[in-house]
DNA sequence: GTCTATACGTCGATAGAC
DNA sequence: GTCTATCGACGTATAGAC
C-alpha cells in the first residue's frame, strides 16, 4: 500500500532529477547551489542527501541518463529494412530529430557540462557520446564505399552533420513560425544534399 | 620612457585577460575564482580590481573584444569583385575558418558563457552575434533569390551552416591528421553541396 | 523522511599599509 | 602597483533531533 501522507522517496528523487535539470541548464552546474535545488523542490538542503551522495554524482545521473536512454531508443527505433546508405541516413536523421528537439535542456547541459565531469564520469559519458557517433560514422562510411555519397572525410562529415543537427536546439522554440516535421524536412533535406545525394 | 622595473599597468592588464580566457574557458566562468586568477599572474586578489570593475565585466570585455575583432576583420577580409552568390559564400566559409580556428578559447566562452553575462551585457553580445549571422544570412537570401542555391529556409541554412562551422573547434587540433588548409576544403564541399551548388 | 544547526572552507570585494 | 587583512555572505556536506 502506498503512504498517503508525506512524499514517498521514489517519488522526491523524480522531483530533486527534475530540478537539477531545469537549474542546471538555465544557470550552469558550478553556479546553482545544493540550497537552491533544494528550495526549487521545497526540502531543505540537508535532505537532498537522502537522494544523491552529493552534486557531482546528481550531474553526472542526468547526463548518464539522457545517453541511455537516446541509445536505448536507437536499439528500439524501426529500421529500414534496407542496405539503401540514403535511406538509413535519412533514417537516422529522422530519428536524432525527433529526439533531441522535446529534451532541450537535456542536450544542452549535456554538451555545456561535460566539463564539469570528474575525470572518471567524464570517461563514460564520453564512450556514450562516441557509440552515438559511430552509427551516423558507419552510416557514412558504408554510403562513400558504395559510392552512393560523396564524403571527402567520413570524420570530419560525421562531426558536421551532428554539430548542424544539433544546432537546431539553439534556435528552435514549441510554438515558432516553423513545426517539428517541417524542420525534419528542411534539415533531411539539407544533410542529403550536404553528402552528395541527389533529390 | 617606460619603467624598467616592475610591471606596467598596459601589460599586466593584458596578463589579466589572458589569464581569465584561459581559466574561463577551461574551468567555466563560474567555477574560476578572482584568486585563481590572480594566483595565474603571479599578483594578489586585490590587484586585479586595479584592472577590472568586477568579475562581470572581465567576461564581458572578452566576449566583447572577441565579437568586435571577428566584425572588424571581416570589413577589413578582400572580398570577391563578383556578386555571384557561390563566390561570395566561398568567401564567407574561408573566413569564417580562418578567423576561429586559431581562436578556439575564444570561440569556446563566447558560446558556453553567454548565460553568465547580467542581461545588459547579454543584449549586446547577441546583438554583434546578429551582426554576424545576418552576414551569412544575406549571401544565402540573394543566392536563393537568384536560383543559385537549393535553400528551403534561409534563416534556418544559416543556423545550420554556422552551427556546422563552428563545430569543427570541439574536434580540431594542432598537429592533428588534418591541416587547416585541408580542413577549409573538406567543410567549404559540404556546405556548397548542402546548399545545392555542384562542384 | 525531513528538519535545524553547524562545521569549515571559499567567495567577491574593499580598506589601508607600504 | 601590490600587498595583507578583513568583511559579510554563501558554498557543500554532515550530525542529530523529531
Amino acid at each position: 500500500m502506498a503512504r498517503k501522507t508525506g512524499s514517498s522517496g521514489e517519488e522526491t528523487a523524480r522531483q530533486l532529477r527534475a530540478a537539477a535539470l531545469k537549474l542546471f541548464s538555465r544557470d550552469g552546474y558550478a553556479a546553482v547551489s545544493m540550497r537552491q535545488i533544494a528550495r526549487e523542490i521545497g526540502v531543505q538542503a540537508g535532505a537532498l542527501y537522502l537522494y544523491t551522495a552529493d552534486k557531482q554524482t546528481l550531474l553526472f545521473d542526468l547526463l548518464n541518463r539522457h545517453m541511455e536512454e537516446l541509445l536505448q531508443a536507437w536499439d528500439d527505433a524501426p529500421k529500414p529494412d534496407t542496405n539503401d546508405p540514403a535511406r538509413r541516413l535519412e533514417c537516422f536523421v529522422r530519428f536524432h530529430i525527433r529526439f533531441h528537439l522535446p529534451r532541450a535542456e537535456e542536450v544542452f547541459i549535456s554538451y555545456m557540462e561535460l566539463r564539469n565531469l570528474e575525470p572518471d564520469n567524464f570517461a563514460r559519458i564520453e564512450k556514450q557520446r562516441r557509440r552515438y557517433e559511430g552509427l551516423l560514422q558507419s552510416i557514412l562510411a558504408d554510403g562513400k564505399a558504395s559510392g552512393d555519397f560523396k564524403v571527402a572525410d567520413v570524420k570530419v562529415a560525421t562531426f558536421a552533420i551532428i554539430a548542424m543537427l544539433t544546432g537546431m536546439n539553439t534556435w528552435y522554440r514549441d510554438g515558432g513560425r516553423l513545426s517539428v516535421d517541417m524542420v525534419e524536412e528542411i534539415y533531411l533535406d539539407m544533410v542529403l544534399a550536404a553528402v552528395g545525394v541527389e533529390r
